[in-house]
DNA sequence: AACTACTCCTGGAGGC
DNA sequence: TGCCTCCAGGAGTAGT
């Protein structure tokens, strides 16, 4: 589930709600989630207090107050609540089971304590995600920076940047490229589809198919509705079926229903795989 | 380089 | 009610 925003959300959340406490107690229910480094175990972290937190891509980064980082992937399905003396403080991520539902679920698979009455569940039905525990100055490699993509949010990210890795990419179609976190990291299967909707484009254009103009345009529509997400908080409440803001998303699983454009019906394909939502006025191929 | 298929899992939705 | 199939917001690997 968790894209850029959520993961972002979670992070923001996160820092005000964790940073500076103390971890009292460790469990992880499926050890497989812990992908260990050799002679690694769980209960390494007890006693280490959360000095900051960090989101590159999809990855959130716990960084520890002895140099060493807690690294979680939450992939398709991965959630994260946070109580604190019982009341929920943060809440983010995969929105099954629900957020309100009582913790630990059958499939919370790693609990933290913290000083100060805190508890973090991390529940994940799919159990694809991970934990690792590394050097805070491995992270980077140990996330794959190096053949990771810039962020898509990152301020470094500027658009002739942007326009120059599209068109080194030129026989990539836009929404398989766009979801490859090596060219771009934070991007999924929603944000795509509402990207590529925003900028009027088919997302089985050609990246070098694209004029300039047209690759700033994709460029300031992944901005947008990433900053769209995060200003308006839709990342969170998207996460859950009965989020208020219904303009959001803008065509990611409005498969019958009417564009928002010019009232024609939005089309669900199948490209790369992945479900693919469009609207076939807005978005042309030729 | 770029595409497809398959893989890790569970659960919800819909058809019968 | 059960049983079946398909699908799911991620991403790695293998084969073409």
């Amino acid at each position: 589930m968790p894209e850029l925003p959520e993961v972002e959300t979670l992070a923001r959340h996160l820092r005000v709600a964790i940073v500076g406490h103390e971890i009292t107690g460790v469990h992880l229910g499926l050890p497989k989630m812990f992908h260990a480094r050799a002679g690694q175990a769980i209960e390494e972290l007890m006693g280490k207090s959360i000095a900051g937190i960090r989101r590159r891509g999809k990855f959130l980064i716990l960084d520890l107050s002895d140099d060493t980082s807690l690294v979680i992937h939450l992939r398709l399905s991965g959630q994260i609540v946070v109580f604190e003396n019982s009341a929920r403080i943060v809440a983010g991520g995969h929105p099954v089971p629900a957020f309100d539902a009582p913790l630990p679920h059958k499939a919370t698979h790693f609990t933290l304590t913290l000083s100060g009455g805190i508890i973090l569940y991390l529940t994940d039905i799919r159990q694809f995600g991970f934990l690792q525990i590394v050097p805070t100055e491995s992270v980077a490699e140990a996330i794959g920076s190096e053949s990771l993509g810039p962020d898509a949010m990152g301020e470094d990210l500027r658009a002739e940047v942007f326009v120059e890795r599209l068109h080194k990419r030129g026989n990539a179609r836009l929404k398989p490229l766009l979801l490859d976190q090596q060219f771009l990291a934070g991007l999924g299967n929603i944000y795509v589809d509402e990207a590529l909707y925003a900028a009027g484009l088919h997302p089985l254009r050609t990246a070098g198919s694209l004029t300039v103009a047209e690759a700033e345009t994709l460029y300031r529509s992944i901005r947008e509705v990433l900053d769209y997400a995060l200003t308006k908080g839709v990342a969170k409440v998207l996460n859950g079926r009965t989020h208020p803001d219904v303009a959001f998303p803008r065509v990611h699983g409005r498969e019958g229903q009417p564009c928002r454009n010019c009232g024609t019906t939005i089309v669900k394909t199948r490209v790369g795989g992945r479900g693919t939502y469009t609207c076939p006025v807005c978005q042309r191929l030729g």
